[in-house]
RNA sequence: GCUUCUGUAGCAGAAUCGGUACAUGCAUCUGUUUCAAAAACAGAAGUCUGAAGGUUCGACUCCUUCCAGAAGCACCA
C-alpha cells in the first residue's frame, strides 16, 4: 500500500536539495530573455503569520512558472532593517536594535521563507543596516547631494512626539502620525535634509501614464499625490501701502473680478505687518489660537469658517475694487502663496466663509450670461463672465488664459502651476538608521565624506538606547568629532539618519549586483535586470515607496547609473489577508494585534507548506481580500491527499511510469478519448490563468482539481474493467482498496494516457504545490541525474485540437428564453443550424401560430427565433 | 462631503466579445465501507445574479438612479 500523503517528509528534504543544487540561482548573462520578479521586502519584526505568506506566495508562484517556461529569472529576497521598532525593541528587552534585527532576519528567512518553500536566490541577499549597503545608500545620496537634489532647509516640520522625530508629509495621516495613530503630529520649525523630488513633479505625473502594468486606482492614488493644478499668481496691492502686495495663488482667475476679500494664512508673515492697531489685538489672539490648533481641530472647524479682518485694503487690479484683508485658518500657509483671494460666488468655502462674515457676494460667472440675482450657494460650474469689464461674455475656460496674459501685461501676475507633493524631508533623529555621510565645519560649512572614506558606520558598541533625548549619535563623541574633509581642522559629523524609505528606494537596484564592493552596481548588470517584470506587494505602499522608487530611479537615470526611466512595468497588489478577530469580533485584517494570526509553523507542521501555499491562492483572486479559514486550508491539504493518493497507487500498480512521448488520441476508446482531451484543456486553461499579468491562481487549481477528480473517474473505470467487470475493486498487497487500476491489464496507449495525465498534472502544480510535485516527480521516475528537477522542467504544451469538442449542445430560444438544447455538430453553418432550430419539436409548438421576424444564430451557441403573434 | 472599487447558492468564489448562470472548494444531506465513528470513495440538493428602470432579439456583463459594504482623499484656493 502506497504511503500517506505526510508533508514533513517531503518538503524540508527538497528544500535542502535545492539550495544545494543552486535551482534558484540568477545569471548575469544569459541565452534566455531575463524576467525581474519582484515582491517588497520585509522589515524583519520577527515573526512572519499567514497573512503574510500571500504575498510571497503569489509572487514565488509568478517567479517559478516563467523559470518553467525558459526565462532566466532574478527572484531575490531582502529586508528592509533599518527602523524605529527595533529601537523600540531594543529598550523594551534591552538587545541592541543590530542583534534584535540579525536574530529576527535569521528566523523568518529559515524558518519561515525557506520553510514556505519560496524560490529565491538567498546569494543576492540584502540587508539594509549592514554598512555594505548602507555605504552605498550613502554614496547614492551624496551623488543626488553633488547634482543639488539633497538640500539642507530651514522648514515647519511635522514632530511627532512619541517617535521623538521629524516625520514626511506622507507620514502624516489625518494630522497624527503614521505609526500612533493616537498621537498628534506638533509642527516645529527646524533646518533639515531634504530630497528635491518636487524637481522631477513633472515627469512622475507624466510618466504615470505609461504604466499600464499598473492597477488604475494606484495611479489614481499618486496622481491625486502629486496633485498638479495650473492656474495664475495674481498680486494684489494693499491700499494704505503701496509698496506692499499680496499674492495669491488661484486656479479661477476668470473670476478675479467677483473678488470681495483677501485672506492670508495665519502663519503668513504679512500679517503682523497689515494689521491695525485697532485689530491688533483680536488678530493675535486669533492667530495665537489658530496655531495651537492642530490640523486635526483645523479641519473640524470645517463647517463654521472663521477669521478677523486686518483692517486694511488691497486694490483689485482688474477693478480697481478695495476689498478687506482677512487672516483665517483655512488658508495654510504651505500651499501655494499662504494667501488667497476670496470669491464667494464661485468656490464653496469662500461662499461659506464670506456667509459667516457677511461679506458681499458678486456673481460674475452665469450659466447663460445673465445674472441670477440672489445666490443660494457658489456656482462653480463652466459659464459666461458677467461683470467683468472687458471680459464680459467670454466662456470663463477661455477667461483664465486671457485674464492671466492681462495681468502679466500689466506686470501684477503671472501664469503659475502649483503642485500638492512636497519637497521629501528625511532627516531623522534617530539612531537606528543610515547616518547622513556630512561633516559641518566651522570653516568650511556642510562638507561631504570623502567618497573614500565611505560607509560612515554606525557605531553599535557603546550605544545607550533610552529613547529618550533625541539620537543616541549627538553624545557619542567618537562618532561626533571628525576633521573636516576639506580643510582638515575639527568638526562634527551630522547625527540625523535617513529616512528608512530612501533604504528600500533603491534595494530593488542593488539585487542586480547585490555583491559587488567596488559600486553600488554595476550598470551593466542594473540595465540588464531592470525594469522589474512583475513586482508585488501590498496596497498601503501605493504612493509613499513607489513614488520614492521612481524619484530615485529617475534621479539615478540622471546621475548616469541606470538607463531606465521607470522601475517597475508591472505592479500586482494584493489584497489583505483576514480573519475572525475575538477582540473586535468582526472580520479584520490580520495582526497581532487583532488576535487573529494564525501562525506558521505550526500550520506547516500539521499540512505542510504546499497546503498553505495552496488554500492562500485558491480562496480569492489576488487583489481582493482573503479571509484565512482554517477548514478551507484543509480543503487544500485533502485535495493533496487525492493527487499523492491516486498517483502513488497508479505508480504502484504499474500503471504510470515516466513517460516522454506523446499520446496516439485515436486509439484511445471513448472514455480515454475524453480523459486525454480533459488533460489538454486543463494544461490551456491553467496556462490561460497564469499567463502573464493575469495570475488567476484560484481558477487555475479548480481546473487542476477538476482534473483529479476526471483522474480518479477514469482510473476506476479501468480499474472496474480490469477486474472484469464484478464490480470489486482490486486489492493490494495489505488487502486496502485499490483505486488505480493494475498495470498489466491495461494497453500501451492507456498506459502512456495515464502516465501522460500524471506527468502535466505534476507540472501543472509545480508552481503552486512545489513539493509535492517534486517528490511524486522523482517516484515517477522523472528525476534520473541528481541536477534533475521538475521545477527546471519545461511548461507543458497542449494541442488546440484536442481541446475542442465536436459534439456541442446548440440552445434553441424564442424572443431570447430558452425553449430546448439539442446536440448538434461543431461547426454547423449558420443556415444548418436555423434549419435545425426550426425543425424541432419544441420549438415548433413554441412558435406555433406566430411570425417569424428574425433568426439570430450564434454559431456553436444558440438560434434565437424572434416570433410576434399574428 | 468627494473619488474609486465590490455586491452571483448557507459561505468563499467561476462565468474572455452582451449569447445555456454557476467551475472549484468549504459547509449540508444520502449511499458504500466499518462493530461503530472518523477518514476515504460514490452521489445529491441549492440560485434567478443587492433594488428599480433603460438599451438590446438577448443583460451577471453596457447605461441611469437608489441601497449596502470596503478603500482612498478630504479646507490644495
Amino acid at each position: 500500500m502506497a504511503s500517506q500523503y505526510n508533508p514533513q517528509d517531503i518538503e524540508e528534504k527538497w528544500q535542502e536539495h535545492w539550495e544545494s543544487l543552486g535551482v534558484y540561482r540568477a545569471h548575469d548573462k544569459s541565452e534566455k530573455p531575463k524576467f525581474y520578479s519582484l515582491v517588497m521586502f520585509p522589515y524583519p519584526s520577527g515573526d512572519l503569520h499567514m497573512g503574510h505568506m500571500r504575498v510571497y506566495t503569489i509572487s514565488d508562484v509568478i517567479s517559478r512558472r516563467m523559470r518553467m517556461l525558459g526565462y532566466n529569472v532574478l527572484n531575490p529576497m531582502g529586508w528592509d532593517a533599518f527602523g524605529l521598532p527595533a529601537e523600540n525593541a531594543a529598550i523594551k528587552h534591552q538587545k541592541h536594535p543590530q542583534n534584535w534585527t540579525k536574530e529576527n532576519i535569521r528566523f523568518m528567512r529559515d524558518e519561515q521563507l525557506k520553510k514556505l518553500g519560496t524560490s529565491y536566490d538567498w546569494q543576492r541577499e540584502v540587508t539594509t543596516c549592514d554598512a555594505d549597503y548602507y555605504g552605498w545608500t550613502q554614496w547614492l545620496f551624496l551623488k543626488f547631494y553633488e547634482k543639488g537634489l539633497a538640500v539642507r532647509k530651514e522648514a515647519p516640520v511635522n514632530w511627532c512626539p512619541d517617535c521623538h522625530t521629524v516625520l514626511a508629509n506622507e507620514q502624516v495621516v489625518d494630522g497624527a502620525c503614521w505609526r500612533h495613530m493616537e498621537t498628534r503630529v506638533e509642527q516645529k520649525k527646524m533646518s533639515q535634509w531634504f530630497l528635491r523630488i518636487t524637481a522631477y513633479a513633472d515627469e512622475l505625473l507624466d510618466d504615470l501614464e505609461r504604466l499600464t502594468g499598473w492597477p488604475e486606482p494606484v495611479r489614481i492614488m499618486q496622481q491625486n499625490w502629486i496633485g498638479k493644478s495650473v492656474g495664475a499668481e495674481l498680486r494684489f496691492t494693499v491700499e494704505s501701502k503701496p509698496n506692499v502686495q499680496i499674492s495669491v495663488f488661484t486656479t479661477r482667475p476668470d473670476t478675479v473680478f467677483g473678488v470681495s476679500y483677501v485672506v492670508l494664512a495665519p502663519e503668513n508673515p504679512l500679517v503682523e505687518e497689515l494689521t491695525t492697531d485697532e485689530q491688533r489685538d483680536a488678530v493675535r489672539k486669533y492667530v495665537d489660537e489658530a496655531k495651537h490648533k492642530t490640523e486635526l481641530d483645523r479641519m473640524a472647524t470645517e463647517k463654521s469658517k472663521t477669521g478677523i479682518p486686518l483692517g486694511t485694503h488691497v486694490i483689485n487690479p482688474y477693478n480697481g475694487d478695495v476689498v478687506p484683508i482677512l487672516v483665517a485658518d483655512y488658508v495654510l500657509m504651505t500651499y501655494g502663496t499662504g494667501a488667497v483671494m476670496g470669491v464667494p460666488a464661485h468656490d464653496e468655502r469662500d461662499f461659506q466663509f464670506a456667509k459667516n462674515l457677511n461679506l458681499p457676494v458678486k456673481e460674475v460667472i452665469s450659466p447663460n450670461g445673465e445674472a441670477s440675482g440672489e445666490l443660494e450657494a457658489a456656482y462653480i460650474e463652466p459659464g459666461v463672465l458677467i461683470n467683468s469689464g472687458e471680459f464680459n461674455g467670454l466662456k470663463n475656460e477661455d477667461a483664465k488664459e486671457k485674464i492671466t496674459e492681462w495681468a502679466v501685461d500689466q506686470a501684477c501676475g503671472s501664469k503659475r502651476v502649483n503642485w500638492r507633493l512636497r519637497d521629501w524631508l528625511i532627516s531623522r533623529q534617530r539612531y537606528w538608521g543610515c547616518p547622513i555621510p556630512l561633516v559641518h565645519c566651522d570653516a568650511c560649512g556642510i562638507v561631504p565624506v570623502k567618497e573614500a572614506d565611505l560607509p560612515v558606520v554606525l557605531p553599535v558598541e557603546g550605544i545607550e538606547i533610552t529613547g529618550q533625548g533625541g539620537s543616541p549619535l549627538t553624545r557619542m563623541d567618537s562618532f561626533l568629532n571628525v576633521k573636516c574633509p576639506a580643510c582638515g581642522k575639527d568638526a562634527k559629523r551630522e547625527t540625523d539618519t535617513m529616512d528608512t524609505f530612501i533604504d528600500s528606494s533603491w534595494y530593488f537596484l542593488r539585487y542586480a549586483d547585490a555583491t559587488n564592493k567596488k559600486e553600488a552596481f554595476a550598470k551593466a548588470n542594473v540595465d540588464y535586470w531592470m525594469p522589474v517584470d512583475q513586482y508585488v506587494g501590498g496596497i498601503e505602499h501605493a504612493i509613499l515607496h513607489l513614488l520614492y522608487s521612481r524619484f530615485f530611479t529617475k534621479a539615478c537615470r540622471d546621475v548616469g547609473l541606470v538607463t531606465c526611466d521607470e522601475p517597475f512595468e508591472n505592479l500586482l497588489s494584493q489584497g489583505m489577508v483576514t480573519k475572525f478577530s475575538s477582540i473586535s469580533g468582526r472580520i479584520e485584517k490580520m495582526s497581532k494585534s487583532r488576535g487573529n494570526v494564525v501562525g506558521t509553523t505550526d500550520f506547516f507542521k500539521k499540512y505542510g507548506a504546499d497546503s498553505a501555499r495552496l488554500f492562500t491562492l485558491f480562496a480569492a483572486p489576488p487583489e481582493q481580500e482573503l479571509e484565512w479559514s482554517e477548514e478551507g486550508a484543509i480543503g487544500q491539504y485533502r485535495f493533496l491527499g487525492r493527487v499523492w493518493r491516486i498517483v502513488t497507487e497508479l505508480i504502484e500498480t504499474g500503471a504510470v511510469t515516466a513517460f516522454h512521448g506523446e499520446v496516439v488520441h485515436d486509439k484511445l476508446d471513448e472514455s480515454g478519448k475524453n480523459f486525454h482531451k480533459l488533460v489538454h484543456k486543463t494544461i490551456k486553461a491553467v496556462s490561460n490563468d497564469l499567463e502573464r499579468g493575469r495570475y488567476i491562481f484560484n481558477t487555475a487549481i479548480a481546473r487542476c482539481m477538476e482534473l483529479v477528480n476526471g483522474l480518479y473517474k477514469y482510473a476506476q473505470e479501468l480499474n472496474a474493467r480490469s477486474t472484469n467487470g464484478n464490480g470489486k475493486a482490486a486489492k493490494s498487497a495489505d488487502g486496502a482498496a485499490l483505486l488505480a487500476p493494475q498495470g498489466h491489464d491495461l494497453s500501451t496507449d492507456e498506459l502512456e494516457l495515464l502516465s501522460f495525465a500524471i506527468r502535466n498534472l505534476l507540472l501543472l502544480l509545480a508552481p503552486m504545490a512545489p513539493h509535492i510535485s517534486e517528490e511524486l516527480w522523482k517516484q515517477a521516475g522523472y528525476i534520473v541525474k541528481d541536477n534533475d528537477s521538475i521545477h527546471v522542467t519545461a511548461w507543458p504544451t497542449f494541442k488546440e485540437e484536442l481541446t475542442i469538442d465536436n459534439q456541442i449542445e446548440l440552445v434553441l430560444q424564442v424572443n431570447g428564453k430558452i425553449v430546448n438544447k439539442v446536440p448538434a455538430p461543431r461547426g454547423l453553418e449558420k443556415k444548418a443550424a436555423e434549419e435545425l432550430a426550426l425543425a424541432d419539436d419544441k420549438m415548433k409548438s413554441k412558435i406555433e401560430g406566430q411570425a417569424v421576424k428574425k433568426v439570430i444564430v450564434v454559431p456553436d451557441k444558440l438560434v434565437n427565433v424572434v416570433v410576434a403573434p399574428q
